[in-house]
DNA sequence: GCTTGCCTTGACGCCGGTGACAGGGCCTAG
DNA sequence: CTAGGCCCTGTCACCGGCGTCAAGGCAAGC
């Protein structure tokens, strides 16, 4: 498979699967042209690659998954490395899932207090 | 009061100050050398841009607020202008805490999972 | 041989708020 | 007069995951 059809079937772009191989995601074999050259089971990879970043996870974060994939395991994030992203990865969710809320409050309560304001200024002019 | 002294009452950096006029978020009178004086109102309105940009708001959604302040309020967010942008900016972080929540049980999912499969692993060694 | 469509590498752009420089002017104290 | 400290404008760098264009090779059908 080349990397067009690659793309088409991941439903990305070449240019995507360049930069993923770029930093060390996805490593094809070379054709004597130089064209790239993919297994099925690079879909299978770039695919979880695709559903981690949708996750929030960075192409750092996603190595590990890669590896484990590549290792022969069934899913990406049975490996010790990836269960030590996920344990990282899931304190950073829940410690931005805490200062989102304080802003959610912070920014009801301002709401709050400007529609306060605004009856009682129209309780002055009446 | 100079562009160095506000910088540091206000706990930033003349670059970033610059930047907010460059911006249009103040607007500083000019001596005759071309130095930039300000007066003690821009004080406070350089805390409400850093409070608002701390909360996750970007410049734009900040010039209203500023107006707001200018316009001899006590608050910059009891303007109608504001009171939108405070609404709208509300609905997008209660839906991005909406996904976040999803992605934290998706990854507890994935980590249990993860845990699962090594004790399965294990018992079966044993 | 020419066109078409795929492939290659390389490089710039984006977004947003700021850091960090370069190169120069102003002002004050010694 | 000079040194030091403030000010000015302008520009490059950063981060991350790409989009997009440039300039060129390779394969296949007419």
């Amino acid at each position: 498979m080349l990397i067009g059809e690659l793309a088409g079937r991941a439903g990305t772009s070449t240019r995507t699967l360049r930069y993923y191989e770029q930093h060390g995601l996805v490593e094809p074999r070379r054709d004597a042209n130089g064209y790239r050259r993919y297994d099925e089971a690079e879909l299978r990879v770039v695919h979880e690659i695709r559903a981690l970043l949708a996750v929030g996870f960075g192409l750092d974060d996603i190595r590990p998954f890669v590896a484990c994939l590549r290792a022969g395991n069934t899913a990406g994030h049975v490996c010790p490395d990836s269960v030590a992203v996920l344990r990282r990865k899931l304190a950073e969710v829940e410690t931005y899932l805490d200062r989102l809320a304080d802003v959610r409050d912070r920014l009801r309560g301002q709401l709050a207090q400007a529609i306060e304001e605004r009856e009682i200024r129209c309780l002055k002019i009446h």
